[in-house]
DNA sequence: TCATATTAAATTGTATATAATTTAATTGTA
DNA sequence: TACAATTAAATTATATACAATTTAATATGA
């Protein structure tokens, strides 16, 4: 077997099928003016109001260098604050506003409709979600690891 | 439940184990200059030794947006040929050349130093890989039903 | 045939991503 | 307490991604 064919590859879907799916939240997201990252961004803070950018970044697998930027369009746009941690200057804290928290009604019938074009049963959905956290914690742990 | 919960999305672990799994080709591919969106453009050109622009991105799930300036690298690099189509000028001919051809053998042991480090058995490879083939050939019936 | 429609790449503009470096603040320790 | 080490963000440089537009070439049909 040709280990170096585009079909025998594991990677390859998950980059394509990630991206495919990603793009199904364009045409929902862009009537809120919001992109894909920004969308998951305000989902942690729906959850959680106070987050500092790196445990930001650790729930979403993204550094500074992607958040900094991005969470500066947040704070433009009203949804986020940025301030400091007056304890610890190093840490700037990213609370949402009530604009933010307004928000998530916005959202609320996104997840529906992406579903709807998800071609899968819900055993199907399931199987693919706990693989994927295999895939992904794992990772986690091995970047300890290398510590 | 919460559907704007981050862990109940199935979207995200997609997204984010993309991220993850395509950063481990880095540093292997980091040592032949080459970067994931590349390497998988070889791949590619190594099954299939002529191309044009349009074919190569229903592949790769990429626009020429993406592939232009990529393959103005490739070309740069000494992996590929880019000329015009005599019969029709305006598809780009996308020909790997011997030096991309060589560039396979060094290439040989990638994907067995990334499947060490997948955490997955083979049957759960295997569900994984079906499910997100499932998910994108699903996509690509339904475009088609839009044009 | 000739204007119109279509097609394939290229270009433009915006937004991620990530590695590597820098800056500023805090910690740990001799 | 100084001062080196560490930490958190920000910055820089490079490379995608993709929507939308433009350009050039080809196909189509009145």
């Amino acid at each position: 077997m040709d280990t170096l064919k585009l079909e025998n590859q594991l990677c390859f879907p998950l980059y394509a099928c990630s991206k495919e799916v990603v793009k199904k939240y364009h045409p929902l997201l862009k009537k809120i003016d919001l992109t894909y990252t920004q969308y998951i961004t305000m989902m942690v803070l729906w959850e959680q109001k106070d987050m500092n950018v790196k445990s930001l970044g650790e729930k979403l697998y993204l550094d500074s260098g992607t958040l900094t930027p991005l969470l500066k369009k947040l704070e433009k746009k009203g949804y986020i604050r940025r301030t400091r941690n007056t304890k610890d200057e190093r840490n700037l804290i990213i609370s949402i506003t009530n604009k933010g928290e307004e928000l998530k009604k916005a959202c609320e019938n996104i997840p529906k409709q992406i579903g709807g074009c998800i071609p899968l049963s819900k055993e199907e959905s399931i199987t693919l979600y706990q693989l994927l956290y295999k895939l992904l914690l794992n990772d986690k742990k091995e970047g300890k690891k290398n510590v």
